[in-house]
DNA sequence: GCGACAG
DNA sequence: ATCTTGTCGC
């Protein structure tokens, strides 16, 4: 596998490129037993990343355990290219997982992303696992503000009219977040997901209880490996 | 040239 | 993303 931590901005742009030929974007018929969400956490100016997957049952949505994994990181922030800072360290807590989830969500974009190719797909592909972006701000597209209601939600799309994922309003008077397919899953089906994932806060419970993990565990009040709740 | 810009 | 106290609205 290409390591990551040496390639410029330019060969990560090919690199998406030809990612993007292996992206399915078609309806999730499987079993939902298990979601996951996958989150990563650092200090300021540090190379060391905390990556955390939190498995949970669904519909029930309670944990059932987490895999944290450290991480050293050269690749920089780039707006763009997220996952070639974020996805090396979640593969390795995602080989850590026992059994893998059926459907996972991921801190971030997927198709709504300038090259179709946002963590939430990269990810998706490398691991051949449906996956879900659900991100806190936009990166890619245009979009009507949604009702302020919880549950509303307007498409997000480019500027030529495609859909590329929903804006939805998770919960009433805050700022939406950002639902689009990563992998092996379609628009609506990431949306009817994420909308069964949301349990009263802003973030659905995966990457909310994720962050929560990853953050404890950068803190060291939980330490590393794969622990069953 | 100017504005936008996941985490 | 992370660092932070008080403050506003439901």
């Amino acid at each position: 596998m290409i390591d990551y931590n040496t390639l410029t901005v330019p060969e990560a742009t090919i690199i998406q490129k030809e990612l993007k030929d292996s992206v399915k974007i078609t309806p999730y018929n499987g079993p939902l037993n298990y979601v996951a969400g996958a989150d990563i956490s650092f200090n300021k100016f540090s190379t060391t990343v905390y990556a955390g997957i939190v498995m949970l049952e669904f519909p029930s949505l309670k944990p059932v355990g987490y895999s944290l994994v450290k991480k050293e990181v050269l690749f920089p922030y780039v707006p763009g290219f997220l996952a070639f800072r974020e996805v090396p360290a979640l593969l390795d807590a995602w080989a850590q997982l026992p059994v893998k989830p059926d459907i996972l969500v991921v801190d971030g974009h997927g198709i709504a992303h300038p090259r179709r190719m946002g963590i939430a797909s990269h990810f998706g592909v490398l691991t051949q696992q449906p996956s879900i972006g659900s991100a806190k701000k936009k990166l890619f597209g245009v979009y009507e503000e949604p009702g302020i209601e919880k549950g509303s939600y307007t498409p997000l799309t480019d500027k030529q009219g495609l859909q590329l994922g929903n804006v939805l309003r998770s919960k009433s008077k805050v700022a939406p977040i950002f639902v689009s397919p990563g992998h092996l899953i379609d628009i609506p089906g990431s949306t009817a997901v994420l909308m069964q994932c949301i349990k009263g806060y802003r973030l659905p419970e995966p990457t909310r209880l994720a962050h929560n993990a990853v953050n404890q565990f950068r803190t060291n009040i939980i330490s590393e490996g794969w622990t069953s709740l």
